[in-house]
RNA sequence: GCGGCUGUAGCUCAGCGGAUUAGAGCAUCGGUCUACGGAACCGAGGGUCGGGGGUUCGAAUCCCUCCAGCCGCACCA
């Protein structure tokens, strides 16, 4: 069974395809009804017909019997009503439903998502956070409706870098280095290393002797490497779990994974007869591209000193995803300045063969995160802020709040529940505006307990656990939703649409759009608290009452898990 | 120069597969109630939807053009 907003569509559709062929409804929520069909004036159009002619004759083909009624409107629209009893059968409906009303996604899709990706030996900064938080929330998003998600935490393990990085492990002594980066304090290593190589030329040439024998597999080199790598890992799972981020040391799968398919890669391009020779560098030319010359832009596989470049990396990956994890979908959760790149890649791969039409994959691109004064955010040195920081000052600001509204909670659960209001404060802020925004951090903005943020959804929540606890056991079975004024009424509507807001989100790998609905839904829960007491109310008027509170708190408890936001029971 | 993204109320943002009076939050102003949790609710003011053209019966939404900001445009990933 469909959610209602697609039984009216389906059953709608009939009488338009029955005019013309193809068409659509375009139904939508309504202010006057509660939905409205738009697609009658592009029917009437294609027919060479009044359109008030053709409203009248879908009004009245009884296509929505025993579920809706039809009013012609203005020039041709359908005002939409549900009939009562179906209303109330629909919202039966979700009472034993866990997931109130949302369907498994049959057969599940195998869904690949790139995101998070740091880079290792160098502190996770805010420039993270936006990969980090999108990405895992729709990798939530994706399981809730019954796909199989494969994160790839796709960090930066390879590369010149590393030559430096070990040198400066040797120099600090491996026992130190590994008590610096254990700690977390990767900002120090890194820059420990950056500043010896800039001040030392002898530093310079052992760093690139390194580089080659991390190439070449030199034991001693990868076990050096290997160190990092770990070291980092760790580090980065401190901060998902701070985060409270779904990631896990298996989900990471960094740059050199793929170095043994590279020169298949570049092999393979060559036998299709894609590749081409250019200034010693051999290259694709994925047409549709071009330089600031108007030549046609290359796509640079492998460089002309026969190094591969992260197009050779992101082409075997590529490979991988769809060939051996059989992914149905790909999403990069990748900012926007890597736009072009991305597209270059996937053009190649689907000329290669390797992504096929019938993948679905999409760079999942977002702006950055601002400071105060409208610029990339950084500290007042001009340093990238540190991910942790971040969010150890919200939680100090949460607690702080906490204390000061004086809570009857033992400090454990005090700081507990300041970390679950900062997360969900700076999760909301990320994932409510539309991604490809920049976004100004506002802390005092985000942590507000009023407004459209994290904090008053969960605060909208617990006020709702609050009701349910004091109503005792109560059989919400027996709800008749007589619905009997406008704001249950409404409130009941917007239950009803939590399936295609679900869809919504994910057809355009779009939070924001989960974020609006869940907004509107507490703000619709205010209004029927004005109007309707719940546990004043007696009989069959209390059950129903509690009965919508208790499908909105499910609601929005689901609907937060699914952002990466915890709904607490009190606050 | 080419390409991408962004430009909607004082501020922060939805809406952009065209459709009935352009929505919300914050802020401002004015109200309500011994409060099922006052971290509340109700109401008001406030917008040439960056400018200009075009398509259409109808455009914030589609097309063209211009302006502003940010970003990308060959061997660092």
């Amino acid at each position: 069974m469909g959610s209602t907003y697609e039984i009216l569509v389906e059953r709608l559709a009939r009488s338009f395809q029955r005019l013309v062929p193809g068409s659509d409804p375009v139904l939508r929520t309504s202010e006057r009804a509660d939905f409205q069909a738009n697609g009658v004036m592009a029917v009437a159009k294609s027919l060479g017909r009044p359109p008030r002619d053709v409203a009248t004759e879908i009004a009245a083909s009884g296509d929505l019997d025993g579920v809706a009624t039809i009013e012609v409107a203005g020039p041709g629209f359908l005002n939409i009503t549900l009939d009562p009893a179906f209303l109330a059968s629909q919202l039966r409906a979700l009472i034993g439903d866990e997931r109130l009303g949302l369907t498994l996604v049959a057969p599940p899709k195998t869904v690949v998502i790139d995101y998070s990706a740091p880079n290792v030996a160098k502190e996770m900064h805010v420039g993270h956070l936006r990969s980090t938080v999108i990405g895992d929330a729709l990798a939530r998003t994706e399981r809730l409706v019954g796909n199989q998600v494969i994160a790839r935490n796709h960090v930066g393990d390879w590369g010149t870098p590393f030559g430096m990085l070990i040198e400066h492990l040797l120099d600090l002594g491996e026992d130190r280095a590994i008590a610096e980066l254990s700690i977390g304090d990767l900002n120090t290593f890194y820059q420990g290393a950056r500043s010896a190589f800039d001040a030392s030329e002898a530093f310079q040439r052992r760093s690139r002797a390194r580089v080659v024998l991390l190439q070449g597999g030199d034991p001693e080199t990868r076990r050096l490497w290997h160190i990092l790598v770990d070291q980092s890992v760790a580090y980065f799972s401190q901060v998902y779990a701070k985060l409270d981020v779904t990631l896990t040391p298996d989900d990471v799968v960094g740059e050199s994974f793929y170095n043994d398919a590279l020169e298949g890669v570049v092999s393979d391009l060559d036998a299709l007869g894609l590749l081409e020779d250019s200034d010693g560098a051999r290259c694709v030319f994925p047409p549709g591209f071009t330089n600031r010359d108007g030549e046609p832009l290359p796509l640079i596989v492998q460089k002309r000193d026969e190094g591969f470049g992260y197009a050779a990396t992101d082409l075997a990956a590529v490979r991988d995803r769809v060939g051996n994890l059989h992914a149905d979908e790909l999403l990069y959760v990748v900012g926007a300045p890597q736009a072009q790149h991305l597209a270059m890649v996937f053009a190649v791969a689907r000329r290669a063969g390797w992504l096929p039409d019938t993948v679905r994959c999409e760079h999942v691109a977002f702006g950055s995160v601002l400071g105060p004064d409208r610029k990339m955010y950084k500290t007042r040195s001009g340093e990238t802020v540190k991910l942790v920081e971040l969010l150890d000052e919200a939680i100090e600001r949460a607690y702080e709040a906490l204390v000061a509204r004086g809570t009857d909670l033992d400090d454990a659960s005090r700081r507990e529940l300041a970390t679950q209001i900062a997360r969900a404060a700076i999760k909301y802020a990320d994932l409510s505006t539309e991604r490809q925004r920049d976004y100004v951090f506002d802390l005092n903005r985000m942590l507000a307990f009023e407004g459209d943020t994290g904090p008053y959804l969960q605060y909208a929540h617990a006020r709702l656990r609050s009701i349910l606890r004091r109503a005792g056991e109560v059989e919400l079975e027996r709800a008749t939703f007589s619905l009997e004024n406008t704001p249950s009424r409404s409130l009941a509507l917007a239950l009803l649409g939590w399936p295609d807001a679900v869809a919504s989100a994910l057809e355009g790998a779009a939070p924001h759009r989960l974020c609006t609905y869940l907004f509107d839904l507490a703000q619709r829960l205010t209004a029927f608290y004005e109007a309707c007491p719940v546990l004043n109310a007696e009989g069959a008027v209390r059950v129903e009452r509690l009965a919508l509170c208790d499908l909105a708190a499910r609601t929005l408890a689901l609907g937060l898990g699914a952002l990466g936001i915890a709904a607490p029971e009190r606050m």
